[in-house]
DNA sequence: TTATCAATTGCAACATAGTTGCGTTTATGA
DNA sequence: TCATAAACGCAACTATGTTGCAATTGATAA
């Protein structure tokens, strides 16, 4: 039983042939992916409304998580160098609008959120130029 | 000359009666507030594509900026307690859905992106629960 | 292995956010 | 006041995501 099986039984989630798809995509991307990527790299034909539902099971389950909104779509990952209670921050070109996981930063918050407040998940995102945009 | 008013003319922006209305919304609700509000808000009638024109121009001069993505749509908010690279955080609560602005958080990242990169603003977003939730 | 049955899928219709083309109106400055 | 470019209203369009329903399929038990 592979990796992908095996994350979706410990879930219990019903090892689907799309299930599996999408699975194995993200950890074969080890990096941030959308829907619409998600469809593209798919080898079988998958429906648009099923991607979605997949996604919904995987976030629920926590397999996935909502790493950020780019534009109008999200886009998801599985979590890497990411605590329970925050996720490693994303950088985002405002050039070409390519999307880098920066898992080599640290973030520290000062101060609290205020009385009564449960904070559950920290997401940071840094806007900017990459590299190639800056040059 | 009112606040509003002044505003527009220091970037260079048409006072029209739809700007200064918008405008004058974001002034009085010191708090991120999306298109739909604003045309809630709105004493006057705006037409739904002209509140999306007024925000793409405030975005543009820098007069407003995307707080953050609540599910598919965006909030917007005057920048306040936000410095010129970052802004000040966000709390957003999974029970009621609610946000909150952190003006007394500060947020600080530690290591650098990667060699070439441009940071130009932090934008930092705290899932969990609010106070009314938590209970 | 085969039968069973709830869970999942595909399809189509829908919902909602945001954009765009175009003809009309309006703010500005001469 | 007038001329003009910018902004607006409207309607049509795009894109992301959701949902109802009938058909399919994966897990489990016989
Ligand atoms: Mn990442
Ligand atoms: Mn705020
Ligand atoms: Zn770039
Ligand atoms: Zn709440």
């Amino acid at each position: 039983m592979d990796r992908a099986q095996s994350i979706l039984r410990e879930n219990g989630l019903k090892a689907t042939k799309g299930r599996l798809e999408v699975l194995k995509l993200f950890i074969g991307a080890g990096r941030p992916i959308a829907q619409k990527e998600i469809m593209a790299m798919a080898r079988l034909k998958l429906d648009r409304a099923s991607v979605y539902r997949v996604l919904n099971a995987f976030l629920e389950a926590g397999i996935i998580h909502k790493a950020y909104m780019d534009g109008r779509h999200a886009v998801f990952e599985l979590p890497d160098s990411c605590g329970e209670d925050h996720c490693h921050p994303h950088f985002s070109c405002r050039g070409c609008g390519a999307t880098t996981c920066l898992k080599g930063m640290k973030v520290y918050s000062e101060g609290s959120p205020g009385k009564g407040f449960t904070m559950e998940r920290q997401k940071v995102l840094i806007e900017g130029l990459c590299p190639r945009c800056s040059s």
